[in-house]
DNA sequence: CTGGTAATGTGGTCACTACCAGTTATATTA
DNA sequence: TAATATAACTGGTAGTGACCACATTACCAG
């Protein structure tokens, strides 16, 4: 991360910059609460007009990392605010920044078809086939979810047990493989009891509660992806979220 | 809502524009996934810059209503996606939007020192009075959850039966009466079991499943407000919330 | 000391302009 | 006819210049 704009590059303006303020933020260098520099004063230090500034600034704005006040400046938003923007995370992520170690046991990959409510909240015809994925998930080595995945890829696209076990996220298989890149999901989340098998598998006692995860998974083009069904042990999660009021 | 730009009130053109444009979407004139005018039309159409128009749409493509293509055009996002949007909702807010009504049995209205993690959430010093929210909450009549709340309020701001009673809405309280708009949240949730008093309150066997969510409620300033707990039936509630994909 | 006022600095809005970067349809060419 | 180039779209990035709305400060009159 450069500490200049380079003009040169097929890095936009407004990116390179945003880059720039956030490190200085997550460094400490502009502590929470205090103002950045004016958009006139980062006009004249990074020589960018302030089109470029504003669209740099909102997007930190709109991240978390800062905060406007008409009239009196741009502040570094506390702590407590940067972190754990509400972000849409794959397990394995999602895990890692909560400093555990990620781990899976694939139970089984199949191409089957699934349950009517499968096909319906990804949008297929009856009858589709599509790719289910059983994993148990570990953190730090202990089982802590059952997940079970179904995707809805195109033909020809196909996902192999290698795939999946070297490099254990999905989201980047869907990435770097297919060129899909998850955006969006719906998720609910709620509470059920443990059935024998799953408590078996989970390695709890049968009737345990557990929190019930279902999401559908959307493309940049707003395509159902995946459908999935996570079941995580009620006394090793918690689920993280953070919120924003709309307007 | 009108259908033209009035440049000479003080709502924003952009502002207007953007709620042209939704209403468009809302009531079906634009199907999904269907094209909106380009910019350079709306341009015309509107008699406003591509600025203005491009900060419109911004606002609806960050709201989900709308989506870019590079070289193609600007889209119509599909119902699923245009509504439940990640928002930042009080309890009644949330429930109406089911489609149930709310309801409340006010339990206790105090001031008191609360435990020390609530104050360490609240950013408040030790030895600080907040006061604190006991109800019952009520979906179509029936108890639903348990909420406890933690109101870090200013001097002279108190909170009064009548202002819970009459309005329901702390929320509303907190905006119309003491100015205090609600505008992020952190949130957390957990799947713990009902202790005899709660399950006497929540009409259910002691031992059963609860959602428990804890959350820290922030002013537009990033003032921490609230510190509030509920602790939902299991078998009643279900939680929803949309994600979206960072960059 | 108090209250008003003007200057100055901040972000907010908007117009106009230019060019870049993808996509698509059409015309051209082999 | 089929492949290729081109023109005409689309949104994406960027600069300049202007004025408005709000907050803070310093100063002045009472």
């Amino acid at each position: 991360m450069s500490i200049t704009i380079d003009p040169y590059t097929a890095v936009p303006k407004y990116y390179q910059l945003a880059s720039i303020l956030r490190q200085k933020i997550e460094e400490g260098e502009w502590q929470p609460r205090s103002p950045i520099p004016s958009e006139r004063q980062l006009e004249v230090m990074y020589h960018i007009s302030r089109t470029t500034i504003r669209e740099a600034i909102d997007s930190l704005v709109q991240q978390g990392f800062l905060y406007r006040e008409h009239g009196r400046g741009t502040f570094v938003s506390p702590r407590k605010l940067q972190k754990g923007w509400m972000e849409l995370t794959s397990f394995s992520e999602d895990l890692l920044k909560r400093g555990m170690q990620p781990g899976q046991i694939i139970r089984s990959l199949t191409q089957v078809i699934p349950p009517v409510n499968v096909l319906k909240r990804l949008e297929l015809a009856p009858g589709s086939t599509v790719c289910r994925i059983e994993r148990i998930r570990l953190a730090d080595g202990t089982p802590i979810g059952l997940q079970t995945s179904y995707l809805a890829l195109g033909t020809g696209q196909e996902i192999t047990l290698e795939d999946l076990e070297s490099s254990g996220s999905l989201y980047r298989i869907l990435s770097d493989k297919f060129n899909i890149h998850p955006s969006e999901a719906d998720e609910t989340l709620e509470v059920t009891l443990a059935t024998p098998q799953e408590a078996e598998l989970l390695d709890i006692p049968p009737g345990a509660p557990l929190l019930l995860s279902e999401r559908v998974l959307f493309s940049q083009e707003r395509h159902p992806i995946e459908y999935v069904k996570i079941l995580y042990r009620g006394d090793r999660y918690q689920y993280y979220t953070h919120l924003k009021r709309r307007e």
